[in-house]
RNA sequence: GGAGGGGUUCCUGAGUGGCCAAAAGGAUCAGACUGUAAAUCUGACGCGCAAGCUUCGGUGGUUCGAAUCCACCCCCCUCCA
């Protein structure tokens, strides 16, 4: 059995494939030769985040299938936005703004595909290369005529914000899905692709790029979606502390993507680990038998953690993020010297470095942020609360002192004051 | 342009003159229990130690008193032209 074959049944029983266009076909297209697939990324945003790994991983299985992937950014439609998955209207960005998220997004995804492998090199194309040259009247002549109102206003993502009585839907957004299967067309006429994945929220979109190429171009082309990420509690997933894991160290800490993983909840760990590693079915397996044995020693947990951290953020971020956990979850703060404190700043422990001599215990939760409530304010009182329900933890050791002041005396090494707040949020305070 | 329906605290969504910092649910944060899990229970959830202060699309009125009444304006939705 070849490479290739069977890749369609082995996404399938990871988890991977929502739903594709006409199956038969698709595995036999698959198996006669090497395809090529693309799979468009919105620029939302400067850095990519962990839900965009799903469609990075799949295009990645697909080259390693012996397949040509091609990883569109949408320099253009990210200037209109995508009506799927949203309930309201998008705030359009600025052109500058686009073209700089574009342009990170690029670098960034580009280290999870080879772009030097000979047939089956990964490519880069921003859709705003030919739909920006693109006239209002070409679009409505050559490519609107192919489209159906009547069959647009069906599609399931429109007909939700049509039928929603306190939403509408602009033009603009409307005509997303014309421009995308637009890009389908382009990137069938250049590179012969012949697949396009995407998000199940997607397949609109795709289907109507499949017909568009038959109309234009007159060639057979498929749909591949992939399921979309949930988790198992109905909470959103890919949120840490209310924010987005990002893949960009700056944004996340390599620390801090770790402890996501490592924090997943049971029900979804080998789901995870099927989507977001390369692990085999032996491992798999091996991993699911000890979760199942003992979840308490979260055997997956780590595995999931380590791995998903390694792919992203290298051997070295793992490290750092192995050597932060250790550090402040085993409670041996006391015994760490003081070059392992100063590597837990350069690792990523998040640090606030202050001038005075002393200060507040009430202070430095402000300073360092982690007075934050519910809302994403840094109050006072918000610090006030957390000392008095007994979440703050200061050196290793719980404080329930108001008035407590942080010295050089009470600091380790005399400069290092290390925070905690609830069970896993920790904060370091340097005294300079 | 015309007719109608809406804009409430992160979200959903009650509230039509004082009892409203504003019901309820969700989300979120913390505590207990645990395994850095889930479920559950408890507390918090505009700011402030407090007195008090600032909120219900905007501005200006009426009133002892307004999220609630009036005027104008802005925005959203539906239908008609």
């Amino acid at each position: 059995m070849g490479m290739q074959q069977g890749l369609l049944a082995r996404m399938r029983s990871l988890g991977l494939i929502a739903q594709v266009s006409n199956e038969a076909e698709l595995v036999a297209h698959l198996d006669g030769g090497s395809r090529t697939v693309y799979c468009g990324f919105d620029p939302t945003a400067d850095s990519l985040h962990i839900g965009n790994l799903v469609p990075l991983l799949a295009l990645r299985r697909f080259q390693l299938a012996g397949h040509k992937p091609i990883l569109l950014v949408g320099g253009a439609t990210g200037m209109i936005g995508d009506p799927g998955g949203r309930t309201s209207e998008r705030e359009l960005k600025s052109a500058a703004v686009v073209q700089d998220f574009v342009s990170k997004i690029r670098e960034q995804a580009s280290a999870f595909l080879d772009f030097d492998c000979g047939e089956t090199s990964a490519v880069v194309v921003d859709n705003a290369e030919w739909t920006e040259k693109l006239s209002a009247i070409d679009f409505l002549r050559d490519i609107g005529k192919h489209f159906s109102v009547n069959a647009m206003i069906q599609k399931e993502t429109v007909k939700r914000r049509l039928e929603d009585d306190s939403q509408g839907i602009s033009y603009t957004e409307f005509s997303y899905m014309i421009l995308q299967s637009y890009d389908f067309v382009v990137l069938n006429k250049r590179y012969d692709c012949t697949i396009q994945m995407g998000g199940s929220d997607q397949w609109g979109n795709i289907t109507s790029g499949m017909d568009l190429i038959r109309r234009m171009n007159s060639r057979q082309a498929y749909a591949i979606t992939y399921p979309l990420i949930t988790n198992s509690d109905g909470t959103k997933f890919g949120k840490s502390m209310g924010n987005a894991v990002w893949l960009d160290q700056h944004k996340t800490s390599p620390y801090s993507f770790y402890q996501f993983w490592r924090n997943c909840a049971d029900a979804d760990v080998i789901h995870y680990l099927k989507i977001f590693t390369f692990l085999d079915n032996a491992e798999l397996a091996r991993l699911a038998a000890a979760h199942a044995q003992d979840p308490g020693q979260q055997l997956a947990h780590k595995a999931l953690a380590a791995a998903v951290t390694q792919l992203v953020h290298g051997e070295d971020g793992l490290a750092a993020a192995l050597r932060i956990s250790a550090a402040l979850f085993s409670n041996t703060l006391a015994s760490l010297a003081e070059v392992d404190l100063e590597q837990l700043a350069q690792d990523g422990l998040p640090v606030t470095e202050v001038d005075a001599e002393s200060m507040g215990l009430l202070d430095a939760l402000l300073a360092s942020g982690l007075a934050m409530t519910p809302r994403g304010e840094v109050t006072l009182g918000q610090a006030r609360k957390l000392v008095q329900s007994n979440a703050v933890v200061v050196n290793g050791e719980k404080t329930t002192d108001l008035e407590m002041m942080l010295s050089r005396k009470t600091a380790l090494y005399g400069k290092y004051q290390l925070l905690q707040k609830g069970k896993k949020t920790h904060h370091m305070i340097v005294m300079r």
